[in-house]
DNA sequence: ATATTTTGTTAGATGAATCTAACTTTATAG
DNA sequence: CTATAAAGTTAGATTCATCTAACAAAATAT
């Protein structure tokens, strides 16, 4: 099996290459905070046993072993997380540091009884989707708060960048997954938006939120 | 913090003293699989921490403060097993595993979550005491079923030594915690002893399974 | 009491994961 | 196009946890 710190780079480069197609040694040597000199090698060794294409001064790619184990890892930990909010009653801003411990443990009896016990979810406490038992996931197609237009209703159904402060944040203005947003206006301005949701009639959320709050169009 | 390594050290040290009253390195050396050199200079380590008194050639003994850093990290192992077999529906020979690896989370919410969840347990499912927060055993008697005698009337409260085969041959046996055991004959020459319980009113146990369990007097 | 066995210690090596310093290649800006 | 900056690589050191081999002390057996 891999090591810890093996499953937490594979984990870095799957999140990585997401968002771009392709990983550079250094945007994932500051992601984990760890130098470039021991990226590099560890690129090597993740190479040597197959789970990383490696060629000199060439962007980082996970082969389809690599995006596997590296699934099986995500699945772990966001298994945790729905986990930890539904049947532990945690706060959704409190169960990442938790789940990033727990997506290392080797028990595969147990995150299949969490799974069953669950019904199976197939996205996290922040709607992030859960890769299946193979490492796959389904991708959705949100898009961001901030790129709707005035108008627009759409349906909360993800949180981007979700530190546990944005989330705190969240809470305090009543933003879960599923709540129903009307967006009323959007200020050419700064982009900030004034929309109501719930029973609140004119809330104003900035464009450095609404950038970090993924929907769906509803009707 | 300690390591994963440094707590399986102290655990180990720990449960050892608690049979015997102090450990040798040679023991500690074949309870945890890991070589006598290896086991001296983390002894040594340990010492400086001031979590063992360590002098040359003496048997080892835990520090106060390595008495209640080992029991918090026992407390976590016991906690885990109670949650996974009350709320997760394990079999108490599906846990140790599991508890193994868990008991090296650095999460105190989540072992307080799951403390408050099963009501402030005080022993674990195999009946062993769980240390409190400050990591104190509250250590109960208990005797061998082995050292009782005919016309006895037991309560089955822990088993030692309780190895998930052992713990898989009780459930065939129908041996859970809290059954209670009469006694009818003891065999003079194997120890062996002739008892009924639940609704079966002629079971053998060896002595090797009789000294295995640990029970209280009844009436 | 001495010899043998067991236990404990010291010394030195190894592999994993990290670092800093120095160098090389690629990218970017005049 | 060069010059500079950024990104990537190589070399060598460090810490942790482990090992084997050799040696020393303590316990045991004859
Ligand atoms: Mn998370
Ligand atoms: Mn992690
Ligand atoms: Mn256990
Ligand atoms: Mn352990």
């Amino acid at each position: 099996m891999h090591s810890y710190t093996e499953e937490n780079y594979l984990k870095a480069l799957f999140n990585l290459a997401n968002e771009k197609g392709e990983v550079s040694a250094n945007e994932l040597s500051k992601k984990l905070e760890i130098k470039m000199p021991t990226v590099n090698s560890m690129m090597k060794k993740l190479a040597d046993k197959k789970l990383v294409h490696y060629e000199s001064y060439k962007p980082l790619r996970l082969t389809e072993k690599g995006k596997k184990e590296a699934g099986l890892v995500i699945r772990k930990h966001r298994l945790t997380e729905m986990y930890l909010v539904q049947k532990m009653d945690f706060g959704w801003e409190q169960v990442h540091e938790i789940a990033e411990q727990m997506e290392h443990l080797h028990a595969p009896d147990f995150f299949e009884k969490m799974a069953e016990m669950l019904g199976y979810p197939t996205i996290d406490p922040h709607g992030s989707p859960i890769p299946d038992k193979s490492g796959k996931i389904d991708w959705r197609h949100y898009e961001k708060l901030s790129d709707c237009k005035a108008g627009d209703t759409v349906k909360l159904s993800a949180v981007i960048n979700g530190t546990d402060e944005f989330l705190k944040f969240l809470n305090t203005r009543e933003l879960q997954l599923g709540v129903k947003i009307k967006i009323k206006i959007v200020e050419p301005f700064d982009g900030s938006m004034l929309v109501s949701y719930n029973k609140k009639t004119g809330e104003t959320l900035s464009h450095t939120v609404a950038e970090r709050l993924l929907v769906e169009l509803v009707k």
